[in-house]
DNA sequence: CCGTTTCTATCACGTCTGTGATATAAAAGT
DNA sequence: ACTTTTATATCACAGACGTGATAGAAACGG
């Protein structure tokens, strides 16, 4: 018997790769057959529709960002027991996974955008881009409670302070996407790192 | 005689229109046609090609942005003469002109966004590409000159500052972009003015 | 008034799309 | 071994697309 999850994901991964390339509009039956060295009907086999097909490309996307995110989670430990500034750099490279730095993140995030744009004339798939954007300011909420709470830092308002981090990493991300060889990835974790240093470090406190 | 200039730019505003909708997939030269009230051959008249078209109306939209933002320029006084609170709200009104926060500027934006991302896999589009992400820097990078000038605030290292300015405002108007119902105006320009009141106020003074 | 350019309108062609229907092949269950 | 499900593979159809070609109509220049 065929594992049908495997085939599933493999199918999805040809998504990804043609959406990260030509955008979402060079997906069709056919380009992903054919990415995936299958045949349409397998293909169809899988999927009931191509808009089955989208969303769980989409919802596979979403879930491994998460999944990664996850992950990385928890190898990090309490982070209120560290130095500002190695709290920082694990909360940098913890946040990187959001980032386009490498081919895997790149397509992922590529992709995401691909979708979310798409979902905006799709209201099949508006669920799944409410969950991705609320996701980051969710995340960013997250970051300044644990802060907040850690006493270490001159907590600002986080009504503010949450979607305005949301607002720099979803930006760096959709810049980096968009112009990769404008935006290195050196670039984009130094802005990341400052504005991060900024949130954990006291406010009055200049001191490198 | 008909004036050409007028039509190609309402055929223009047509595109626009429809792309700001229901995405550029949806910009078929019989929906510009239907949209804009002409014939698919006036249509073609105007533009020589499809390209020539998404070409065109990816120019406007740089064009009408960029035009407002040097009316506003022109019509803003020298901020230095301010206060740091005043200063701040001119420039946050100042770069509101790059948010989605009324129907005018959502449409700019949306469509933006959505040539941006299709100029990924279009090389005709890519010029115009670099030159609307290196504007938002450009302009980022000209604001945080004009305040270290001023010398009214401790200047930060401005090769990070410009892309994390740069990327806040993008990631506003991306994320306001997809989600409407999700981001308040007023949330935009409250997460847009407090980045800019940390950059105008000297980091040291922590005062309201 | 007439020739010329500009504009509007329509047809046809080839290509690509998703999908319904169907056929063959392979594996599983009994 | 036989039936039933699962999988792979094609064909055909209707619709939409950009575009080349063409033909009237309208406005202009002389």
């Amino acid at each position: 018997m065929v594992d049908g999850e495997e085939r599933r994901a493999h199918i999805a991964d040809a998504v990804l790769r043609l959406a990260a390339k030509d955008g979402l509009h060079a997906v069709s039956l056919r380009a992903v057959a054919a990415e995936s060295g299958l045949n349409i009907g397998s293909v169809r086999h899988y999927f009931d529709s191509q808009h089955a097909l989208m969303r769980f490309a989409m919802r596979t996307t979403i879930d491994r960002t998460t999944a990664r995110l996850v992950e990385r989670r928890e190898k990090t430990g309490s982070l209120s027991e560290l130095s500002p500034e190695e709290a920082v750099d694990q909360l940098t490279e913890f946040l990187s996974e959001l980032l386009p730095l490498d081919e895997r993140r790149r397509t992922e995030v590529t992709v995401l955008v691909e979708f979310l744009m798409a979902a905006r004339a799709d209201p099949g798939l508006d669920d799944l881009a409410r969950e991705a954007v609320q996701g980051t300011v969710t995340l960013a909420r997250r970051i300044l409670d644990a802060q907040a709470r850690s006493g270490r830092f001159e907590p600002k308002d986080p009504e503010v302070e949450a979607p305005r981090l949301a607002a720099l990493i979803d930006g760096i991300a959709f810049r980096a996407v968009l112009q990769p060889e404008l935006t290195s990835a050196d670039e984009c974790l130094a802005v990341l790192r400052a504005h991060l240093a900024e949130l954990v470090r006291p406010v009055g406190d200049t001191q490198v």
